[in-house]
DNA sequence: CTGGGATCTTTACGCTGTCAAGTTGACAAT
DNA sequence: ATTGTCAACTTGACAGCGTAAAGATCCCAG
């Protein structure tokens, strides 16, 4: 159509390029100069379009922000009970950490995102609407003192710990001799546990 | 008392360069040399102890664990009512994040540290072993039927997850013109909905 | 007092991010 | 048609980084 200098748009090239670097030698081991290697241009192009290492990261965080907007809406209008709606978020939340990796390791890391940036605040506020607008139809329905928003952030912790902590938990139950659980199960029964609370009903 | 050969004790000295350094230039701009360049030694006296920077930051995190199950403990053991005790721990919890930042930054990147070490492993199940064994006492005094390894590792989730997402929390609120919320109340306000529920009692 | 192993230093190499300066292409005004 | 200008890169150079190999220094066992 457009083609620019050398490419069509080297800025999704490179997004591209990085994720696939991320996923394939991990974050510890990411480099410019390799992402503009795959990308096949000049090892300083990066930096002339994100200025940074944190530029690019920060314009991946954004678009998984996006995605994951997306897909807990999807996965919320498939239901209409409330509390399967957030379980149903629950399980797209973890789902995607396994399907795009890359994209949710670096989502949340305030050491390697610009938190400062407007599209990516916007991004967080609109992912975040989608839990708060199910968490208050749960409390229109079941108790209309929740503190809504402290259980939109909690539900929000215990998805975003359960991404960071599945793995050791997985090293831990196999230490103890447990089998091995599926993480949308877990996201499953935890949702239960948060609705229904740890004390008897 | 027994001076090796420049220090008493090069490896702990490098520990607390490295977290001075991931205190004031953030883990994203950690170097080993710099680290080496604090506690006055060669650039390549850290390599000989920890091997890597893998190996560096492994250590780091086994003492954070070490410490968290210490706090935790501590906390736990100042009340009598489960319900309490867990509030406690999670207060400990996020406190600790505030106090030893960088420990807890490395404590649970999976990226950073050797999955494989076994001290890292038992320390991890130590500090776990506190959560467990409250959780249990709460079960059963008020649930007998409760699925005590989902509720801990909910808990577990839930206070990392609040560690990890409150500065982007606080962004947040800020941008609705929210006040500022303090992290160790938003703990207690966390584990009460953990322990009641969403649902209307 | 004499090896030998542990602890650290020195040297060297390739890779990295960053900056300054140059090159190339597109397009608008003249 | 030429020129000017701007964006999109490239090229070259530099200091800092991790790592590995080889050398120096200390401690202690025999």
């Amino acid at each position: 159509m457009n083609p620019r200098y050398h490419h069509g748009d080297l800025p999704a090239a490179l997004r591209c390029a990085a994720v696939d670097v991320i996923v394939e030698k991990g974050l510890a081991n990411f480099s410019l100069r390799e992402v503009a290697r795959r990308a096949g241009v000049s090892h300083a192009a990066p930096a002339h379009h994100f200025g940074d290492t944190t530029g690019l990261l920060t314009s991946i965080a954004i678009e998984a922000l996006t995605k994951l907007a997306t897909v807990t809406r999807e996965a919320a209008s498939a239901h209409d009970d409330p509390v399967e709606r957030l379980s149903a978020i629950g399980r797209a939340y973890v789902r995607m950490g396994q399907e795009y990796p890359a994209h949710c390791e670096v989502a949340f890391r305030s050491d390697l995102v610009d938190h400062s940036s407007e599209a990516y605040a916007t991004a967080g506020a609109d992912a975040f609407g989608v839990l708060v607008e199910t968490i208050e139809a749960l409390a229109r329905e079941l108790n209309p003192q929740l503190a809504v928003l402290d259980a939109a952030n909690l539900c929000w912790s215990a998805m975003q710990g359960l991404l960071v902590l599945h793995e050791t938990m997985l090293h831990k139950t196999e230490r103890a001799g447990g089998e091995a659980t599926d993480i949308e199960e877990t996201a499953t029964r935890f949702t239960r546990l948060l609705v229904d609370g740890f004390r008897t009903r």
